[in-house]
DNA sequence: CTGAAAGCGCTAACAC
DNA sequence: GTGTTAGCGCTTTCAG
């Protein structure tokens, strides 16, 4: 269309062409009410003929504002992640909001670095999904004055907001139903990766078991040793017997799964599976996993939609909203 | 740490505070060698003690560059651009570029609307996956004067640079091999989200067939009523059978997997499976599906690495880079 | 080696 | 209704 070395065009070309002060251009762009009709024309005229472009890193100067918040997600999350993102990009395209995408592995040294970043480029808020931070982590994103939304975890603050599902009550009444029906030897994989989920999983289970006067002893701990969680629980289920397995990802539920069957462990017969991760694969492998049913996209509609009163300043009920799942039972529970 | 209604803290405060101007605070953040060994420190100590962090926007206007550049990828695409994502993050986190994230659903329109947002907020590149875009609509990518990246097929334009695989030689090699071997009956299940990517495919197959003395007629068309691919070939394998059925999705390909096991067909010895899409999927379910190995960390890498040297002004030899394949094989072929 | 001053493109009082 | 002007926070000549 245009060429490269064009003479850049700025708010004052247009005013010069549409023989306007600059203030009336910027009248226009911005739907002010005030100016007549046709003058209106003239500087609309001028900004298509020169196929004018406002500035937004200029307006961001002025205003103090840049309408783009900063997204912080762990490293390769993308599978369980993406419905999290699409219900945040659309709800930010509703409000006209820019999404500025990031990724965090580590702990919260990296998060920090990262925040500085996020300041530096004067987002105006920041969305963070971490559900590998540690407790006390969290309690370090309280000392920002920038708007915060955590999702995941319940944390609340001056200026942090968060949206969550209660797993720990998930996993709670999930267990507790089998222990009322004497299925009581039930099995936790470890996620090495996400200790503070472990953290609520094992609570949740040790709660429902110390409610039948029982202790909570299926904790399955994976050697550090052994690279994958499959390659453990192969060994495993050669010699253990469990009647409920459940797993935190989706990854380690089908890992249970096939090491049970390899193992000549009949799924759900002899040992049933349980995954406390919504993922596509739950539903796509054979048998299909019973699983928790998150509200992901939700989630992330959510915690943008909070976000944007947080900017407005609008009053908010609730500084921490908790969503609820559902539990899908598909071929690997009875 | 810092209360929240701190008085803002810019170039100027500091200038005062280490009692220098802000053309020596200017030249410290950025590392000029001019200064003195002293002053520096002065001016290091200053932004110490009042937390001052550069203001990225301004910088970005007196600069006009944002280092930051637009990702745009289908929506709901996370599952197999996940990687892509690692890899372009990664190495944009190397080269300290933002990352903006933008979705597109449609076709060519809502492109070109993303890409004057894109131009709006002054971001110095776009990288586009879009595997949906039909031929024409790519070219009109050309026009734009902002540096473009264009993953997944070929483009070459002004400012255009593509990164991809040849798709169609993939299939065509790999059907090639069938029909030597006097396996003539080959199905290639529809796409309807890829008609780019259908094209591709279908003429590989076809060249194969053809080099053969053969005509290709094996391609499954999905009904527009049916919703899912599956609940079309459930359908079809109870009537049909083929040596060899190749997919692009994975979910598509593990949609006839299962729909030929309950159609009694077994796999790979009835009917063997190939799918075009590298995913974790294949490698999860059972049996596992062989599947084309697509680099797509390195995808995102070379897309991002080559849009630094575009921004940077620095020769580039070649403007579409061709990345290889490998042929993964697993259980569902022989 | 350091400071003064002119932009970068736009918004928002404040005049007229 | 429309124009004037003073910032927004930083970079970069150009003097000294």
């Amino acid at each position: 269309m245009d060429g490269k070395n064009m003479k850049r065009v700025t708010i004052y070309s247009v005013a010069h062409e549409a023989g306007v002060s600059l203030a009336t251009v910027s009248r226009v762009i911005n739907g002010s009410p005030v100016v007549r009709e046709d003058t209106r024309q003239k500087v609309q005229a001028a900004i298509a003929k020169l196929d004018y472009k406002p500035n937004a890193i200029a307006q961001g100067l002025a205003l103090q504002k840049t309408t783009s918040i900063a997204l912080v997600l762990p490293e390769s999350s993308f599978n369980y992640t993406g419905k999290v993102i699409n219900g945040l990009l659309n709800v930010a395209k509703i409000y006209k909001y820019n999404i500025n995408l990031h990724t965090s592995t580590a702990g919260i040294n990296e998060m920090n670095e990262i925040i500085e970043n996020v300041i530096k480029s004067r987002m105006d808020g920041i969305i963070v999904y971490n559900d590998m931070l540690k407790s006390e982590e969290l309690n370090n994103l309280k000392d920002y004055s920038i708007p915060i939304v955590y999702l995941g975890n319940k944390v609340e603050g001056e200026s942090i907001c968060s949206v969550y599902i209660d797993v720990e009550k998930a996993v709670h009444d999930f267990v507790s139903d089998y222990l009322d029906r004497g299925l009581t030897n039930v099995a936790l994989v470890e996620d090495r990766k996400n200790p503070l989920q472990m953290e609520f999983l094992t609570k949740g289970i040790e709660k429902a078991y110390k409610e039948h006067g029982l202790k909570f002893e299926g904790l399955i701990k994976i050697p550090a040793e052994y690279r994958t969680t499959y390659s453990y629980l192969k060994k495993y289920f050669a010699k253990n017997k469990h009647d409920l397995v459940i797993a935190n990802r989706d990854t380690q539920a089908v890992a249970a799964m096939n090491s049970c069957m390899e193992a000549g462990l009949k799924v759900p017969e002899d040992t049933e599976i349980f995954c406390m991760t919504d993922s596509k694969y739950n539903d796509i492998v054979r048998p299909r996993i019973s699983s928790l049913s998150i509200p992901n996209y939700d989630l992330g509609a959510v915690a943008m939609r909070i976000m944007t009163k947080m900017l407005n300043k609008d009053p908010i009920a609730d500084k921490s909203i908790e969503l609820s799942y559902l539990v899908t039972l598909r071929d690997t529970t009875k």
